[in-house]
RNA sequence: UCCUCAGUAGCUCAGUUGGUUAGAGCAUCUGACUGUUAAUCAGAGGGUCGUAGGUUCGAGUCCUACCUGAGGAGCCA
C-alpha cells in the first residue's frame, strides 16, 4: 500500500478516497483510484464531511443492529489470532469506539498496515459487546484508509508521555486523551460564556486587537510596526519618528478591551468582550501567557454589589454548563489529573460566595495563627498565600474581597467616601486564589481627572475616556476573567500552556 | 528578569567514591496466541550521554560557559 503525495487540494481529496480497503471480499489488492472526472469537488466534499448524527458520540446513541460508518483516528489497535480490535476516536467525546474486525472478513496483513494515528472510516453493524469495557462496539465490514501513520516514527505514543513532551508535538497532542478532553472543555466553557451573556441581553463587542493607547499601564505591550527596524525614520531629536509608521503613531497589541468596553456599555447598557489579549511581560510561570483569552463584561446602571452578583452567577453558570455537557471529560480529569476537581467544582456551584472587605481580610490574616512568608499589613496587596488561606481555610468556599486601598489598584476604580479605598473586587476560589478581578468604575469627571493627575498619567491620552464622564455618565462596573485560568480550574491542569491550543510564552511561539 | 533543579535509546527513567563493551520498561520490527481493553508471551534492532571547552592516564559521572525545559519569586488574568 502506498500513499500518493500530491500538492493540489482536489488531488489530495481524491487520493484520500482512493485507498478503500475492501474487506468484504478478501481481495486486498483492490485499491481503486477513481477517475478524477467522475466526481466534482463538491460531491467529494459532501461524501467525506461529518454531519450531525455521524459523530462517534452520536453512534453510541444508536440502537444495536444499526448500520453505521465511524470516521476518526486510531488510538490503538490490538491484534489477536483471527481478530483485531481498533480504538477509534473523532474528538467528539472522551470515549473511544471499539471496532472489531474478524480476520475471516479482512486479512491480518492489511489490518497490520493500520497503526496508532492512522485515519480511517469503518462501516459495519453496531452490536452489543460480549466483553467488559464497553456496552456496544462496531463490527467492521469495510474499512476505508484515508491516511496511514508510520508506526516507527509517529511521535504520539500510547503511554508514558509528559506534558512537556506533548507540548513539543502540539500538532498531534489534541489526539491524546488529556488534550482532547482539555479542548472539549475549553470549547464548552467558551460556549457557556456566550450563552450566559446572550441570555441576559449582553451584546458581544469586538474591541480592537491593535491599539494606540499605551496609557493604561497594565504591563509591557507588544509594539506593532511596519517600519524598517534596520533603518527607521528619525525625528530631529534622533528618536524613531513614529508619525511615519503605519498608524501615524506608536501602536501596540491590546492588554485589555475594558476602556473601549466602557464606551459600548454607555450606549448598549450591558456588553462583554471575549477575545485574545497580549502581555509582553517576561514572566515565565505556569500561570502566564504572552497571548491569552479574556472575558470582560461591562454593565451600565451597575454598582459593585451588582457586579459581584453577576460574577458569582457567571462562574456558577460556566461550571454547571461544563458539568452538564462534558462530565465524561471531567471524570477523566478527576481520575487522572487531580482528584479534587469534581468536589471543588461542586462546592463552587452549591455555595453562596462569601463577602468581606479588604480591611476585614487584613484583620483576619493578622489574627490568624500563621507565619506568613509575606507579612500582612493594611495597605499592602494580598499575596497568593493570603488569598488561599481566606478562601480555603477560613471560608472553605469562594469569597469576594472588596474595597481595596486606592494605592494598589488601577486609576479608573471608583473612589469610596473614606478617600482611602476604591470599589474593587477580587473573586477568590479554593485551589487557585484570584480568578476574577473587577471594579465599579469612576463615573465622576472631576474625581477621575484628579485621580489621573495624582497617578502621574497623561490627561490627553484619556480624552475620550474622560468625555464619557462629561456626556451622559452613569455608574457602571465590570470585571475580567482569564479564560485559561478558568480552564485550569475546570480541568485541574497545572500548567497554563496546556489549556491553550498553541501557547505563546517568552522564547516560544512554535506552531 | 532573579533563584533552584533537570537534560542518558522514539518515550519514561536507572547508571555506586571518575574505570575499560552505558542498562531497564514501554514503543518499533519479527514470531506466537480466536475477544483484546496501556492485551499477553518469546526474540531482535536501536545511544555523538543537551552543546562547546576544560581537569584527568581515563569523564555519562568533576569544573566553566551557553542552550533547552521545569518549579519558585516578581508581575498579573
Amino acid at each position: 500500500m502506498l500513499i500518493v503525495q500530491s500538492s493540489q487540494p482536489t488531488e489530495i481529496l481524491i487520493s484520500i478516497l482512493s485507498y478503500t480497503l475492501t474487506l468484504a471480499n478478501s481481495d486486498f489488492s483492490l485499491f481503486s483510484r477513481p477517475d478524477k472526472n467522475d466526481s466534482t469537488f463538491n460531491e467529494l466534499l459532501s461524501n467525506v464531511m461529518l454531519h450531525p448524527g455521524d459523530y462517534i458520540k452520536d453512534i453510541f446513541q444508536k440502537p444495536v443492529g444499526a448500520e453505521v460508518t465511524a470516521r476518526g483516528w486510531v488510538k490503538t489497535i490490538r491484534h489477536s489470532k483471527g481478530i483485531s480490535f481498533i480504538q477509534l476516536n473523532d474528538g467528539s467525546g472522551f470515549t473511544d469506539l471499539q471496532v472489531v474486525v474478524d480476520h475471516q472478513t479482512a486479512s491480518e496483513e492489511a489490518l497490520k498496515e493500520i497503526s496508532t494515528g492512522a485515519c480511517i472510516s469503518v462501516t459495519g453493524e453496531l452490536v452489543e459487546s460480549p466483553a467488559q469495557g464497553q456496552a456496544v462496539e462496531l463490527k467492521g465490514n469495510s474499512i476505508e484508509v484515508h491516511g496511514l501513520a508510520d508506526a516507527a516514527t509517529y511521535k504520539l505514543q500510547k503511554k508514558g508521555a509528559t506534558m512537556e513532551f506533548l507540548r513539543e508535538i502540539a500538532h498531534l497532542r489534541p489526539r491524546s486523551n488529556t488534550f482532547g478532553a482539555v479542548f472539549r472543555v475549553r470549547n464548552a466553557a467558551s460556549y457557556a460564556i456566550h450563552k450566559f451573556f446572550q441570555e441576559r441581553g449582553f451584546a458581544w463587542v469586538h474591541t480592537p486587537i491593535i491599539t494606540a493607547s499605551d496609557a493604561e499601564g497594565a504591563g509591557a505591550m507588544f509594539g506593532v510596526t511596519t517600519l524598517d527596524l534596520m533603518n527607521p525614520p528619525k525625528t530631529q531629536e534622533g528618536g524613531i519618528d513614529w508619525a511615519e509608521d503605519f498608524f501615524g503613531k506608536r501602536s501596540f497589541l491590546t492588554v485589555s478591551g475594558q476602556l473601549e468596553g466602557e464606551i459600548f456599555a454607555e450606549a448598549m447598557s450591558n456588553i462583554y468582550t471575549f477575545g485574545p489579549t497580549f502581555r509582553a511581560e517576561n514572566s515565565n510561570t505556569p500561570r502566564h501567557l504572552a497571548e491569552f483569552w479574556m472575558v470582560e463584561p461591562e454593565m451600565a446602571f451597575c454598582d459593585l454589589d451588582d457586579d459581584r452578583r453577576v460574577a458569582e452567577e457567571f462562574l456558577k453558570y460556566i461550571i454547571t454548563h461544563v458539568m452538564d455537557t462534558r462530565m465524561d471529560d471531567l471524570e477523566f480529569f478527576n481520575k487522572r489529573i487531580d482528584d479534587t476537581v469534581l468536589s471543588t467544582l461542586e462546592t463552587v456551584v452549591n455555595s453562596d460566595f462569601g463577602h468581606i472587605t479588604y480591611t476585614e481580610a487584613v484583620d483576619i490574616l493578622e489574627k490568624a495563627n500563621k507565619s506568613w512568608e509575606f507579612p500582612v499589613k493594611w495597605g499592602v496587596d494580598l499575596q497568593s498565600e493570603h488569598e488561599r488561606y481566606i478562601t480555603e481555610e477560613v471560608f472553605k468556599k469562594p469569597v469576594v474581597v472588596t474595597d481595596y486601598p486606592k494605592e494598589i489598584k488601577a486609576f479608573y476604580m471608583r473612589m469610596n467616601d473614606d478617600g482611602k479605598t476604591v470599589r474593587a473586587m477580587d473573586v477568590l476560589v479554593p485551589r487557585i486564589g484570584e480568578i476574577i478581578g473587577g471594579s465599579q468604575r469612576e463615573e465622576r469627571h472631576a474625581v477621575l481627572v484628579e485621580k489621573i493627575k495624582a497617578m502621574g498619567l497623561p490627561l490627553e491620552a484619556y480624552w475620550w475616556y474622560l468625555e464619557l464622564r462629561k456626556y451622559g455618565s452613569v455608574p457602571h462596573a465590570g470585571f475580567g476573567l482569564g479564560l485559561e485560568r478558568m480552564i485550569m480550574y475546570l480541568t485541574g491542569m497545572k500548567n497554563i500552556r496546556d489549556v491553550i491550543p498553541f501557547p505563546r510564552t517568552p522564547g516560544s511561539a512554535e506552531f
